[in-house]
RNA sequence: GUGGCUGUAGCUCAGUUGGCAGAGCACCUGUCUGUGGAUCAGGAUGUCGCGGGUUCGAGCCCCGUCAGCCACCCCA
């Protein structure tokens, strides 16, 4: 261990070039997604004002877990812990200029105070896309069939990863039925979300602890088991529709125990899982939240989306040997330097070859040629070249393909043209 | 915020009732003074997370602390 290096913050992680790939390939992965749909790209700032999450984003998430402090002008300002409330503001503003239906994707960095663990992190970067306008099950359907684009794009088959899905007017017309008073539902909320986490008997018990009767247990547990239940509902016949229609069916199905912890939401939930069961988190979530921008100072319209956070995924990618392969260094080719004497002429050579459109690293110092060539395995390179007194003499290079092993000695016009082709036939 | 497990070489880890700090991989050198991945030979490597305590003596026992992981809580 290192010593007297100053730690890094906990629950951050640090993006070597390994970690950064990898972020560059999610980012890349969302980015095809969101614009085959015909999303826009679009930012908010990180640091808002506490006063914007106040009220709807849930107790827990504003109390607990914003990373919030006073700036020196005596402001509660926050690194942002979620997106969508900016979003609301910011359509808020621009509500009469806009093109409906709005379809805008971001990617950055989010904060949540919490104990980090696996999955979960102080620092991370979240997908978050929406559509704002349309209210109805085609457009929620849409966002969904973006998703499953995405999980689809990094590998994931519908044996691996499901998106759950449910309604929350659904539940609450069967809370209705079941006689369950409204001021309870938030209870049954967070009853309905640990279900999954707690042995059968085990939750019962808690939920007759937590003041339900045993009347509306019972009730509410075959409400729970009823995979059926979405075939009662308008909506959900006809999201369901969509999603057929829009060849995902197969990575989608109906659980009514998906009710997810944000208040905002009022329609449409969903949530992904990685049913390898590695990871026991949602890999991405979201709804229909149909009173935000009002609730913002906007005038009312109703807006869908979802957010993937990178740490989950990367993951679930991980453990289904999805990963993509990491090539160390961006250039494929190597110029080795053989002497000092012909230093001027490598550097000279790679000049060249970077004009004809290649990615070329120098060996930075004559050094023996065999450690060069090692520099070049190690970081994953493609092609060597060499270019020593005899090859000076005749006005020729030695060209290696690094991953055949060959080595042929060409005239020195010609090499970029050989590199070119070397490069092309991997 | 609550409870538990872990922390030893660059990495993964072993370390006996408390008695000289270890292995594999990686690295460096050589085999190979014009060629990488393979083989073989040799070599270097430690604040045992950090701070205190007990002891003749602590990697090991005790207290504290930091970090990671796991279960809660919540959620991306």
């Amino acid at each position: 261990m290192a010593k007297n290096i100053i730690p890094s913050v906990k629950g951050t992680r640090e993006f070597y070039p390994e970690e950064m790939a990898l972020r560059n390939f999610l980012y890349k992965k969302m980015c095809e997604a969101s614009e085959s749909f015909g999303y826009q790209e679009w930012d908010a700032p990180y640091l808002e004002t506490l006063e914007l999450y106040a009220a709807k984003s849930g107790e827990e998430l504003v109390q607990e877990q914003a990373f919030t402090f006073e700036d020196r002008g005596g402001t509660r300002v926050t690194l942002r812990p979620e997106l969508t409330l900016s979003l609301a503001r910011m359509i808020a503003k621009k509500q009469r200029q806009l093109t409906y239906p709005v379809r805008w994707w971001s990617f950055g960095p989010f904060w949540r105070y919490e104990r980090p663990q696996k999955g979960r992190s102080r620092e991370f970067f979240q997908w978050n896309i929406d559509m704002l306008g349309p209210d109805s099950p085609e457009a929620d359907a849409e966002l969904i069939a973006v998703a499953i684009k995405f999980m689809k794009s990094v590998g994931l088959e519908p044996e691996q990863a499901r998106v759950y899905v449910n309604n929350r007017q659904l539940m609450d017309s069967e809370f209705d039925k079941l006689g369950i008073p409204t001021e309870s539902r938030l209870n049954i909320s967070n009853l309905v979300d640990r279900r999954s986490k707690m042995k059968a008997d085990a939750w019962a018990k808690y939920a007759l602890e937590n003041g339900l009767s045993q009347e509306h247990l019972d009730g509410l547990i075959a409400l729970l088991e009823n995979k059926d239940l979405w075939k009662e509902w308008e909506d959900l016949r006809r999201l369901f529709a969509a999603l057929d229609a829009l060849g995902v069916r197969e990575y989608v199905e109906f659980d009514p125990n998906i009710v997810r912890g944000l208040l905002y939401y009022t329609g449409t939930v969903f949530e992904a899982f990685d049913l390898s069961g590695g990871v026991r988190r949602a890999i991405l979530g979201g709804g229909r939240y149909g009173n935000l921008l009002a609730d913002v100072g906007g005038d009312p319209l109703s807006g869908i989306g979802f957010a993937m956070g990178d740490v989950v995924i990367g993951i679930v990618l991980a453990e289904n040997d999805l990963l993509p392969a990491f090539t160390p260094s961006p250039a494929p080719v190597l110029v080795t330097i053989f002497d000092k004497e012909f230093q001027q002429a490598s550097l000279a050579l790679s000049a060249e070859l970077r004009e004809a459109g290649l990615n070329v690293i120098n060996y930075p110092e004559p050094a023996k040629i065999g450690k060069q060539f090692k520099f070049a395995n190690a970081m994953g390179m493609k092609v060597a070249l060499v270019l020593g007194a005899d090859e000076v003499e005749s006005g020729q290079v030695a060209v290696k393909d690094l991953i055949s092993g060959e080595q042929v000695k060409v005239a020195r016009a010609d090499v970029p043209e050989k590199v070119h082709q070397i490069l092309a036939s991997e």
